[in-house]
DNA sequence: ACCGATCGTTGAAACGCTTCGACGATCGAT
DNA sequence: ATCGATCGTCGAAGCGTTTCAACGATCGGT
């Protein structure tokens, strides 16, 4: 292994110097910091990871807990993960995983041992254990998702009121009067989980401002249940005219797969939007209108809100990530 | 932030004593061991990671690899992460995320800062540029899966031959002699990709040595591919009695929704056995006999043999851990 | 020609831990 | 009673880095 000594040495320079001219934390004469960087590159110098963390105040590492539960969607989930890592890497930081079941202890312990400068908390419930939990730490952290109570924390994402807005203003642009929104499992509003809820809220209040009327139903996941809530909705007096589908990926492929099996084109007859999706409904048949859910996006807002931070924990603030509208053509106006 | 010293002082010994006490190199009368384990856990004493790091050998933790290419099957990818890291934790360890786009990059700084003491590569290929950089960083690690070249190097991955051996054999003790392996997309052979081939060689092979007539059929994952796949294989002159499924859940999904639609029973007219998957077959309608990946048994042993090796590189070698049948029914004597 | 400021560089301290060598106390064997 | 071995404890060195205080050299202003 080679060490700060012998780049010094190399450089014919002290190792202060050696750090400074890597550091750029002093002014360093060119000709020092070219014979030292020339060094350290030629041995491939990498400073000691345990040495830093010692005597500098970083660690170069944050903390992601990202817990998976029975009903996480899974590639999402990954991608968030993947995400941050990315987010995390272009500005030299590395991530430390942290599961589920260790959701709790081991954020405590990767704090008491300064193991991580910071934490971003992935998939944040409306009442999530860890929130309390980072409150105590002191440690910087940034969440993704929004909690019920955000008191002194710092939380990003998708602004999903304003995506809701955002479909809904799109179809009454169009002529629609009668929206239904298709959204996750009962489970899932109960649960307190925290967009599905903010969806549906936002769907209900923006329509009812609108004077227009909407309708909000619930779908389990298995495809019996979709083509039931689907049907139901469809074989109603005043069947809606457009669908704002805010569910998992089974459960939007299911509802255009009936809607098939009757007849009823896309757009011609029904437009359909989803909403806050993280999967690509571009590939569906046929492929619908989206306002996705980025995980890039939202990651890279909050890695950056916590590397500009360091080493102090982001001012308390809920960042909004805006929403964008891709078309591929699955609305227009009523028939 | 509580340090040695503050146990050292609340227990009335020296820090060598402290060190000593908690890490139990050295004897320590009883009386003292528990002074100080006492004032330890009185204080919330945690080490500090970088000064272990600096002092000790040890970093207490393991860098995982996990490329996402652009098949990869997200849940399967997840539960080996996660099952990695579970197992890691139940030995003191946490888990360093790298990236794809950090594969080489990020274990070649890993390595040089001293960061981890080992590295676990998830999901190897045939021809892993990740297995000549580790065989060079001379870092202990241990692969998840089998590439071509297992020279110096310590693998472990299912016995998915031992699987198909388990699957045919069970197939002829019910009488079966013509057998149907469907596969994954030509695209996956073709990039050398590990199971898939060795399922597939073993197929072959061992079939050929019973006697059996047996045919290998590759299958794109749309539906319609799907579906052209097995009519054919239905339609043959003499169809098979029995499948052998190795392909991604929507593919196995598609498979028994055509065999419902053309009115054929499993397991009464066609007996149908999954292989190697890692997700749940039993969900399937109708369930699935399988004989699956579990990702937890695999790195299991994959984090012990890291483990016990330390500081060292693993013994090289090829850990294969055995296939177990779980039977739900998908299989009977051919009609 | 001299003084103070600025610039580039350096030695040394400090970070918290592990571990080695040493030392006094205790004990069994002679 | 004496000696050697064993046991429990301790002081100090050392790990590789960052950073502070300090120092000589250079330079512009008088």
């Amino acid at each position: 292994m080679t060490t700060i000594h012998d780049v010094a040495r190399a450089a014919g320079v002290s190792i202060s110097t050696v750090s400074y001219a890597l550091s750029g934390k002093r002014s360093i004469a060119e000709t020092t910091r070219r014979r030292v960087t020339d060094a350290a590159s030629r041995l491939g110098y990498q400073p000691h990871a345990g040495a830093r963390m010692m005597a500098g105040t970083r660690t170069q590492i944050f903390a992601v807990t990202a817990p998976l539960r029975h009903d996480t969607y899974a590639p999402a989930h990954m991608a968030f993960v993947l995400a941050v890592a990315t987010a995390a890497r272009r500005h030299d930081y590395d991530i430390l995983l942290l599961t589920e079941d260790e959701a709790t202890k081991g954020l405590s312990r990767v704090a008491s041992s300064r193991l991580v400068d910071g934490v971003i908390v992935l998939d944040v419930s409306a009442h999530d254990e860890r929130v309390d939990l980072v409150r105590s730490l002191g440690l910087p952290t940034v969440l993704v998702g929004i909690p019920d109570d955000t008191t002194d924390l710092a939380c990003v994402d998708l602004d999903f009121e304003a995506a809701v807005r955002l479909a809904v203003d799109r179809l009454t642009a169009l002529g629609h009067r009668r929206i239904a929104h298709i959204g996750h499992p009962q489970e899932i509003y109960d649960r307190g989980s925290n967009f599905p809820l903010r969806v549906r809220t936002e769907f209900g209040s923006y329509t009812g401002g609108l004077g227009l009327e909407a309708v909000f139903v619930t779908s389990e996941t298995d495809g019996a249940s979709v083509r039931a809530t689907v049907k139901a909705l469809l074989d109603a007096d005043e069947p809606p005219t457009a669908l704002l589908l805010h569910a998992q990926e089974s459960v939007q492929a299911g509802v255009l797969g009936y809607l098939a099996e009757r007849g009823i084109s896309v757009p011609r007859d029904l437009s359909v939007i989803s909403v806050g999706s993280t999967f690509d409904t571009s590939r569906f048949e046929p492929a619908l209108d989206v306002i996705p859910l980025v995980a890039t996006a939202t990651c890279d807002v909050a890695v950056d809100l916590l590397i500009d931070s360091l080493p102090f924990p982001p001012t308390p603030r809920v960042q909004y990530v805006a929403p964008e509208y891709r078309s591929f053509d699955s609305v227009a106006p009523p028939p």
